[in-house]
DNA sequence: AGCACGCCGACT
DNA sequence: GTCGGCGTGCTC
């Protein structure tokens, strides 16, 4: 390779190219997928070499690859196959989806510094000579702080011009390795523990020990009582040799529990049976694994990974939320114990570098994780598992927008290796597929603890609790329930729909609410910290006493937070042991389990909460779920509002009875007579499946077209406008150009929240039928690389 | 991202 | 007339 291509590492979206730099003949060893340190204008960055540059213009003059990062390739073919498909499906530059895939955003930190040159032939005016000088007396210096010298900035332009400096470059590797001393015996030294010595016993005790263990360290060494001196004797001697090992940071080592082998189902049997066959083959499949919540999916994961692994393969495990999954995360622990790493988005850039150095060596077998974890490079990956396949987690709301199922699938058609997607819920395009036998459908319909029985779900009009007098949050037959429950023994769970839940501000008089200075919103309520906040930019402002526009005193706190809720619960009498688990009460790393742990070892027996407390956990005394605002979501002007108020109540009601005892379940909804709410009710998947498909297919919406959100953000609201509407009208005239009538464009129109610091928010929506020419048009176009456009592929959410 | 270039307002 | 504001464009 005497040219390479090589995408820069920057966080820019507007570089699309790829550089041409010459290869050094020192490193001729290069090849794709390497990473290097190359010149890039002023400053030295990391690049990847994506492939051979073969027509050179020869009348350019290229810059060398200076150094290299690693000792080996970090990409290989099926990473950087997806890359490009992903860079050209989510319309970004190469070196945006590279980034992706290694730990942490940057590799490498130079520091320049402007250095006196040797000789220097021109005449230099006063200050130049006298920075000359300078920097020839007080060595290599900052741009900044020549800058902030008396007429810096002019003398230093002057050196440049003149070549009288030049820049010295000092690289640094960001993440450091953390290695360890480890001691291993050689053949010396084992001659010398055969002959024996009795004048030196602990060196011979310390032979002995290495001799039996192998590799010792330091502190093993502390443990047999063997000094740090003797160690340091026995290298001096050449009896043991010390060497470095990387050691591999892992925060959930601690997890270790009992393995245990739960029986299965026939339904299990046949699912993991099934996905055995790919998984033993080596071929690229997509299931779909629909089980309804408790009917074991988590059992069928460990024995699929087993199964791959006893193949010799890696199997990667992608969860929505590392804190929701402690249960999945512990079932692994147990099965695989330390061959196992855990991926989530609160490590530190050196510890993940260390969870997919060991996938990438192939010391680990398993890997679980959120999102992110698709991008890991696996030694030889063998099978993929994505759990609760429907949650929007898996969707990247930045830059690049990428959805994590999407990518999962894409790698294992490169690496030809299955792929399981489960959920009692599926999203409705997975399904679709499935039901087009694109994927392979699998069910599981029973719970294998209480022998197939779900809940029984009561939906409780909340208009009518209203009307005959009743203005708690608590309908009476919740309350009835829940002393019932507690009186019982038994535990209860709460959940609040955070949207419509939220305390704001409201004027009787005028009608006036607090709003926002900064974004169109209102300002939220904080009892505790006794003052109203911006949900968007973080803006507080002090609780109001009077309306900001009419001056009246009259002014009302609307809605239910859950702190008011808590308030409610407490009030309905001692047995009642309430524990908060929101946003707020599970800031910190491990708050979130704890918060579990005391209400599952029955400190507190009434779990309140967002919609964190209807996920992933299995508390076998809990018989009662509560859904306050049941149908708050249904009103979003979003289409998948449906869709998304199913799962969540699915999801709940699933809390209820996962033990011996029976469960029910209580909607509590102003629109009790919604066909959603009734059809999550009677956990009827298939039947809202049904309804809901026939509705997208009539309006045009996903499966049966591919959507597009562009927005555009601008401080000034009509000039945002006019970009959008340009953007409107190059489209419309390049699609009826085309003749393509399956395309159809909606908007400009402002985004439901139009404004968030003070930047105007306009959207576009494109559907299409013919997704891949629309975006060629744009990405051919000017648009692509304008600083306020973004383009949002697939989006999760159209509002 | 950095950094240079370039075009307009407030100062020695 | 010069310093320096940040808008724009380029980096093999």
């Amino acid at each position: 390779m005497k040219f390479a291509q090589v995408a820069i590492n920057l966080p820019v979206k507007n570089i699309f190219q790829q550089f041409t730099y010459k290869v050094p003949e020192q490193l001729d060893f290069l090849a794709e997928g390497w990473r290097v340190v190359v010149p890039f204008g002023k400053q030295l960055l990391e690049g990847f070499i994506v492939g051979e540059e073969r027509q050179v213009d020869m009348t350019l003059n290229y810059k060398e690859i200076v150094d290299t990062l690693g000792t080996e390739p970090w990409f290989n073919e099926e990473m950087l196959t997806t890359a490009h498909w992903m860079a050209d499906y989510y319309m970004c530059s190469l070196a945006e989806v590279l980034r992706l895939f290694i730990p942490g955003k940057k590799s490498i930190v130079t520091v320049a510094r402007y250095v006196a040159s040797e000789e220097c032939a021109a005449d230099l005016t006063n200050y130049e000579q006298e920075l000359y000088v300078y920097l020839q007396i007080n060595g290599p210096m900052l741009r900044k702080d020549i800058v902030a010298l008396e007429k810096g900035a002019q003398a230093l332009k002057g050196l440049i011009t003149k070549k009288a400096v030049c820049l010295d470059y000092e690289i640094k590797q960001k993440i450091k390795n953390k290695s360890i001393n480890i001691y291993t015996i050689t053949d010396a030294g084992k001659e010398a523990l055969l002959i024996g010595n009795k004048r030196i016993k602990a060196q011979m005790a310390a032979l002995s020990i290495l001799q039996a263990g192998n590799k010792l360290t330091a502190a093993e060494f502390a443990k047999h009582k063997i000094s740090p001196g003797t160690i340091r004797t026995l290298v001096l001697k050449k009896w043991a040799e010390k060497s470095e090992e990387r050691i591999l940071r892992d925060s959930y080592r601690a997890q270790g529990e009992r393995k245990e082998i739960l029986q299965l189902t026939d339904e299990q049997k046949t699912a993991i049976t099934t996905i055995g066959v790919p998984i033993t083959e080596g071929k690229y499949q997509t299931f779909l694994l629909q089980g309804i919540t408790g009917s074991g999916k988590t059992e069928v994961y460990l024995r699929l990974a087993e199964k791959a692994v006893a193949a010799g393969k890696q199997a990667m495990v992608l969860v929505p939320e590392i804190a929701l999954t402690g249960q999945i995360i512990k079932r692994f622990k147990s099965w695989f114990g330390n061959k196992v790493a855990v991926a989530h988005s609160k490590l530190s850039p050196g510890e993940r570098a260390d969870v997919w150095q060991r996938m990438h060596s192939g010391q680990a077998d398993i890997l679980i994780g959120v999102r992110s974890a698709v991008f890991s490079p696996f030694a030889h990956l063998g099978l993929i598992i994505l759990d609760e396949e429907h949650e929007y987690t898996y969707k990247q709301e930045e830059r690049p927008n990428y959805h994590a199922r999407k990518v999962a699938l894409e790698r294992a058609e490169l690496a030809q290796v299955p792929v399981v997607l489960g959920s009692a819920t599926p999203d409705l395009e997975s399904y679709y597929k499935a039901q087009n036998n694109e994927y392979t459908y699998l069910q599981l319909t029973k719970r294998p603890m209480t022998g197939g029985r779900l809940p029984a779900v009561e939906i409780v009009d909340m208009r009518a609790e209203l009307q005959s007098g009743n203005k708690s949050v608590l309908s009476r037959p919740l309350r009835k329930a829940l002393t019932e429950t507690v009186q019982a023994g038994e535990q209860a769970i709460i959940l609040l729909n955070r949207r419509g839940f939220s305390t704001f501000v409201m004027c009787r008089d005028c009608g006036e609410t607090i709003t926002c200075p900064n974004c169109a919103v209102a300002l939220v309520y904080h009892a505790k910290e006794k003052l109203m906040r911006c949900h968007y930019c973080g803006h507080t402002a002090p609780i109001p006493d009077e309306c900001p526009k009419c001056h009246s005193r009259r002014i009302k706190f609307f809605g239910t937070g859950t702190e008011k809720a808590e308030g409610e619960l407490q009030a309905l009498g001692e047995n009642i042991r309430p524990i908060r688990m929101d946003q707020d009460s599970t800031t910190a790393k491990f708050a979130h389990e704890d918060i579990l742990q005391s209400f599952i070892n029955g400190s507190y027996n009434v779990l309140l909460g967002t919609q964190m407390v209807a996920k992933g956990h299995d508390i076998p005394n809990v018989t009662l779920v509560g859904v306050l605002s049941a149908d708050s979501q249904l009103n979003l002007p979003d289409f998948r509002s449906g869709e998304r108020t199913f799962a969540l109540l699915t999801q709940a009601a699933g809390r209820a009875g996962r033990g011996e005892k029976h469960g029910s379940v209580i909607f509590q909804a102003y629109d009790a007579d919604n066909s959603v709410l009734k059809m999550a009710a009677t956990q009827d998947y298939a039947g809202f499946a049904q309804v809901e498909l026939e509705a997208r297919k009539e309006l045009g919406y996903p499966p049966y077209t591919d959507l597009l959100k562009i927005t555009v953000l601008h401080k000034a609201q009509n000039l945002g406008n006019a970009i959008a509407q340009r953007i409107v009208n190059f489209l419309e005239a390049q699609c009826l150009a085309q003749k393509d009538n399956s395309t159809q464009i909606m908007g400009p129109f402002p985004a439901i929240v139009a404004m968030v610091n003070n930047i105007y928010r306009i959207n576009i929506l494109i559907k299409s039928t013919n997704m891949v020419v629309v975006k060629q048009i744009l990405m051919s176009s000017e648009f692509k690389a304008v600083k306020n456009i973004y383009f949002d592929v697939d989006p999760v959410s159209v509002i």
